[in-house]
DNA sequence: CGACTGATTGAGATTGTTCAAGTTCGGTGG
DNA sequence: CCACCGAACTTGAACAATCTCAATCAGTCG
């Protein structure tokens, strides 16, 4: 609980840099952060927080820009305040495989690495608060609280690299694309109380495919099994309405 | 080079608190430390290492025999000295899918999580050093080399799951087998100067399926034709020859 | 309205699986 | 040392899942 004001608190500091203070999204981003208060904002005392602010940059990407390449120079860190990232790899032929996911609020990027492994895209419009490289490498090492919040992000995606694995090599298609559904509507709306679950998809058929390792078709033609079987229903391409997570649960294998 | 001393020093500490100082697995065990002072071993301070030997204990495994069950709880970490443990996941109906290998000098077991999510089994025999989890949790907090190794080593365990993701989710069979052959070449012999590889699969048919989300008849299959293709040699079953690396690699998609 | 992009649907081709024999390997006992 | 046994591996043929290619449909932007 002690957290909720530091949280606020930093979402101001790091939006008062670049925004006038009427901007009407900061309240937006500070309820993020204080809902939440897992990002790396959290772990900062005002002091660090301050400082930081005086580095940040507030930046918004729209979908399908990248925000960082394969095997590129990486300067700055991202921290993801609203929307979602959608990480990549590609073969030399240009087979692609989406290798994960982040959501607010994630930090996106290898740390300590100089070239990243991957390439980060916006697979939404999303803000972003980017923060130079050497500086949290330095905030780093000053702050064990920080650090702890790093270790557990690199973690706890090193848990879902491995259970995705699993999706990957041992699914079948439906239980593939039923997985990616359950995996967006936990990430997206974390809290809801009940069982049901509405949202829209962050990403594009293809953009499924490359997840799953599939084709469009395949993944189309699932989706539409999902639909008649009453496990979901898709408005406007995007919009699913899930009414039952734990049927939804029951088709993932 | 600093290391080098210190990391001989470890093994022996450790291995005296357990075995006869002319145990004939000592030599053995220091080179691979010493070699390599990649482990946390080389981390460490001399005292911290007396301190660390007096709760540690030199473990030896047989081939198939588990470190820690998927949804059990840990009490240690194992820090692999010799041979190949394998990690993998299950589904309920018995899917399994391995995620990841380790190899000398790694430390098996998910960090501060109380809850393995995975399972960790000796792919071949192995000697571990076994560190109660407390123990290595503290000095953690202490030792700010000790905690790089370990954040570099899940840093790199990301790297190497996600582009096993890419293996899974995009090669066909045929690039999967080499893409496999080349991983267990390159980190069985990591300093061999020329372009051959000769080695013994640390796996069996079931396994290399496992790890590569296919079915034994296809492993066997796509050997068989790696075979024809005069890009490896395969006696006895386990034993592989390949003559040139960089005709496997070429193969791996 | 017409062109364009993204999604769906269908039909046939392909890849990998399943099921069913064989074969080889490594150990064991005569 | 050899014959035998079970387990692990290989091979073949039929089958199923997914992909590919092609046509159609729906929504969006000039």
């Amino acid at each position: 609980m002690v957290h909720a004001l530091t949280s606020a608190y930093i979402c101001i500091a790091m939006d008062m840099t670049r925004r006038d203070i009427h901007n009407s999204e900061i309240p937006a981003l500070c309820r993020s952060c204080e809902v939440r208060h897992k990002g790396m904002c959290g772990a900062l005392t005002p002091d660090e927080l301050t400082q930081l602010s005086r580095h940040t940059r507030q930046v918004a990407q729209a979908v399908g820009e990248e925000l960082v390449g394969e095997s590129t120079d990486v300067a700055a860190y991202d921290n993801v305040m609203r929307g979602v990232v959608k990480l990549s790899k590609t073969l030399e032929d240009g087979r692609q495989q989406i290798v994960g996911l982040q959501f607010a609020p994630d930090l996106v990027g290898r740390l300590y690495a100089t070239e990243s492994p991957i390439t980060a895209e916006a697979a939404s419009d999303v803000e972003l608060c980017r923060v130079p490289k050497a500086m949290l490498e330095r905030l780093l090492e000053q702050n064990p609280a920080l650090r702890k919040r790093l270790m557990d992000q690199s973690l706890r995606e090193l848990d879902e690299a491995r259970d995705w694995m699993v999706t990957l090599g041992r699914k079948t298609a439906s239980e593939k694309v039923a997985s990616l559904l359950l995996l967006i509507a936990t990430h997206l709306e974390p809290d809801a109380r009940d069982d049901r679950r509405v949202f829209d998809l962050p990403m594009s058929r293809l953009d499924i495919a490359d997840y799953l390792g599939l084709t469009i078709e395949t993944v189309s033609r699932q989706l539409s099994k999902l639909k008649s079987a009453g496990i979901i229903t898709i408005t406007a391409n995007r919009h699913i309405d899930v009414p039952s997570l734990a049927r939804l649960r029951a088709r993932c294998g």
